[in-house]
DNA sequence: ATTCCGCTTAACAATTTGATAATACTATAA
DNA sequence: TTATAGTATTATCAAATTGTTAAGCGGAAT
């Protein structure tokens, strides 16, 4: 599994280095970490994160001077930023996003919400930077409502659109057969089991491509 | 750095006020905010702001009933309005749009989506007003409220004119029926679904190009 | 007053979509 | 191996959606 996305992480305490190193590391991200403010410019030139994470009380530059100097640069304008704060200190927080930062995380981490919270920054990148989600030589385009493999479009039914939508929206994720039918189908109604089945093989037939995954007694996972 | 917009805030977390406000000031616009859906309209009426953000969950009335109202008088037909969802609730979402907004946003608000969002409404918005939209070899002329297409003068009625610029003012995306309606009709007005059909169908008929795509279940869109 | 035109709707046809049942298949555990 | 649970496939029918035509209405122009 590997997400092709970096994070360089700046903090000044290594066990909380090695946590979010080895989480994030075990989520398929290519991390990079430093301990301190100047190294996190330095290393954020040359490394070119996609995510860069800092912890606000830091020696030398705290995260919240490194966090303005970086977005001066146009080079790290869209870089995604999470702070790091060590209590859930009201006033940091509001200074760190209007310092431009993406998010926080209160330390210390649990795993759960650092997974959640990185995936949830990621998906929102692309999806609101462009309304299109694209893995590989597959785009899907929701505002054009439409689906197109190496430029070839697909037409898909709105029920396969948005079923194959929801799949693709977290590659490799395993969405369960109810989180399916509460995202596509509402609470509301109830439509039986192979329902499903049904339209996950229309969408296979038509994009005509090993990447939807049936994981037994669980559900289905889109993956290239 | 000004502006010379006008933004107007109606959210009753103050968090959420300050940093809106904190940014979107930084950008250069003039900025009032209020607590809750009653004090918008009021302040509305006297700010007269070109875009106005509503936050959907609000004590006493909510974004989406604020909308509507707004939408009702004459002086808020042209103002931009954006809503705040809690969370990417896509259901939320597509609701907004019906009911006649022109973009919405997810909170937490990421600054560079939020001012990227912002200008390129504005952006929009004087290049509608300005309008002269040109798709190929199709001109549409708002001023002059004529349609050619490789010279030749097309006349079309005015909500077919209207239908058709709706539609081309961005190709390729498909816009709801319920979009549709709120934006040709307005909010008061009711007709029939079969009305938009007759009025799309004169349109193919006239431009006698294959323009209008149908996309079942979701609305229509214009790709040339 | 009459005619023309644009807008809307009703009515029906045509089409597409979605859900289900019935059946076949497959991996796994007993 | 066989039983079993879960999934795949297929055909079919009902429902939803859209296309088309014609007709009615009302305002503007003649």
């Amino acid at each position: 599994m590997n997400t092709g996305k970096k994070i360089l992480i700046a903090d000044d305490e290594p066990d909380i280095l090695e946590i979010l190193e080895f989480n994030l590391k075990a989520e398929g991200y290519e991390v990079a970490t430093v301990k301190n403010g100047d190294q996190a410019l330095e290393k954020a030139k040359t490394f070119q994160p996609d995510l860069i994470m800092l912890d606000i009380m830091m020696p030398g530059k705290n995260g919240i001077e490194v966090c303005n100097l970086l977005r001066m640069q146009p080079a790290f304008k869209k870089t995604l930023i999470i702070f790091l704060t060590a209590m859930s200190d009201e006033s940091t927080e509001i200074k760190g996003l209007e310092s431009g930062a993406d998010d926080y995380l209160t330390k210390p981490v649990s795993t759960k919400v650092l997974s959640s919270k990185v995936s949830a920054l990621f998906r929102r990148l692309t999806k609101e930077s462009t309304g299109v989600v694209q893995v590989g030589d597959l785009m899907i385009d929701r505002e054009k409502y439409n689906v197109s493999y190496r430029g070839e479009d697909i037409v898909l039914a709105r029920k396969e659109f948005e079923l194959l939508s929801l799949l693709a929206s977290k590659p490799g994720k395993v969405f369960l057969r109810n989180e399916i039918l509460n995202q596509i189908w509402g609470t509301e109604v109830i439509v039986g089991d192979r329902t499903i089945d049904v339209h996950i093989r229309k969408i296979r037939q038509k994009l005509n491509l090993d990447c939807i995954t049936t994981v037994k007694g669980v559900g289905y996972k889109f993956e290239l």
